[in-house]
DNA sequence: AAAAATCCCAACCGCTATAAC
DNA sequence: CGTTATAGCGGTTGGGATTTT
């Protein structure tokens, strides 16, 4: 806001205490830097005032702790990150700066926007409600799965992998077990007391039909033998240098032909299903999967 | 090519917790 | 006790970038 000089003063006094609000400049940024280099961090009011900086304290321990402290990682999140946000966010839900503290260099505004304009978009175009539990159902049914099959590609693929992480081993040790839906040899009766409501016919229909490889891939959905957490194979897997998005908006589309299935299919379980999937959802995925394609 | 719509993220805001006085 | 300063958190927004029409 441009500040109004009434009194018709020397506008060069009012300049001097009015604080500077928007976007930060290279020169701000280099006074911070050096700054808290000199002379390290905290009581930020006092440090913005020493530093020169016409800018809140508040505005000063933002900027740095989200960008200019030298451990910050940029770029778009691996898989792994991905993964492990998923996985911690349906532990502790909205907890932005305890989900960060386990993804290093990653900041709470990070993962927040992460999950605002990637999760809940996705929400958004299947018209669930990004905290309810069929979306939850959703993200564990296809865009975990999927996103551990990109975990294990960049692990199997990387050649600074440190310990190969055996993602058959990793657990979610807070959520249900994933739901068997393409593991041919499960039926129903896998469905345990702990896990959320799951539609029979998911296990039915991979019986049936020709599910991606990366659905049906078995150790997937074997949480069961779990002797690693996701976060300790997230530690475990030098994280790939490639930054390239693999946003779930992406990879929910490949899992389009297992639901292509429960549209032409026979869904035979109606009161079920309806707790997972209605028919405008599925069409509406299908579209996606269309555009994906 | 240009206008409109949408995406994305840095930065801000309001609020709470804690500590020091 | 109340007050003030500081730190931190989560929600929201402004506007540039990108995509779509």
């Amino acid at each position: 806001m441009a500040n109004i000089n009434k009194n018709n003063m020397s506008s060069t006094m009012e300049e001097d205490t009015e604080l500077r609000r928007g976007p930060w400049t290279l020169e701000e940024d280099t006074l911070l830097t050096h700054y808290i280099a000199r002379h390290g961090e905290g009581r930020w009011n006092m440090l913005a005032k020493c530093a020169g900086l016409k800018r809140t304290g508040k505005s000063c321990r933002l900027r740095w702790l989200n960008y200019l402290k030298p451990d910050i990682k940029r770029g778009n999140l691996t898989p792994q990150e991905q993964l492990l946000i998923l996985e911690l966010h349906s532990k502790w839900g909205n907890r932005w700066s305890k989900i960060a503290q386990h993804l290093p260099g990653r900041t709470d505004n990070e993962i927040k926007n992460y999950w605002r304009t990637r999760v809940q978009k996705q929400a958004r175009h299947l018209n669930i409600e990004s905290n309810s539990k069929r979306f939850l159902d959703v993200v564990r049914c296809f865009w975990m799965p999927i996103l551990l099959q990109k975990v294990e590609q960049t692990s199997s693929s990387s050649t600074q992998t440190s310990v190969q992480c055996q993602l058959s081993d990793c657990a979610v040790p807070s959520l249900p077990t994933f739901p068997p839906l393409a593991n041919k040899t499960t039926n129903s009766s896998i469905i345990t007391s702990q896990q959320t409501i799951y539609p029979p016919d998911f296990t039915n229909f991979s019986d049936q039909t020709d599910i991606p490889q990366h659905i049906t891939s078995p150790n997937v959905y074997n949480y069961s033998n779990s002797h690693q957490t996701l976060e300790q194979s997230y530690y475990n897997i030098e994280n790939s240098s490639s930054t390239a998005g693999y946003d779930m908006e992406g990879l929910s589309f490949a899992s389009m032909s297992a639901l292509e299935y429960s549209i032409e299919g026979n869904w035979t379980n109606n009161e079920v299903t309806d707790n997972l999937w209605n028919m405008d959802d599925i069409w509406q995925f299908r579209e996606l999967g269309e555009m994906g394609n």
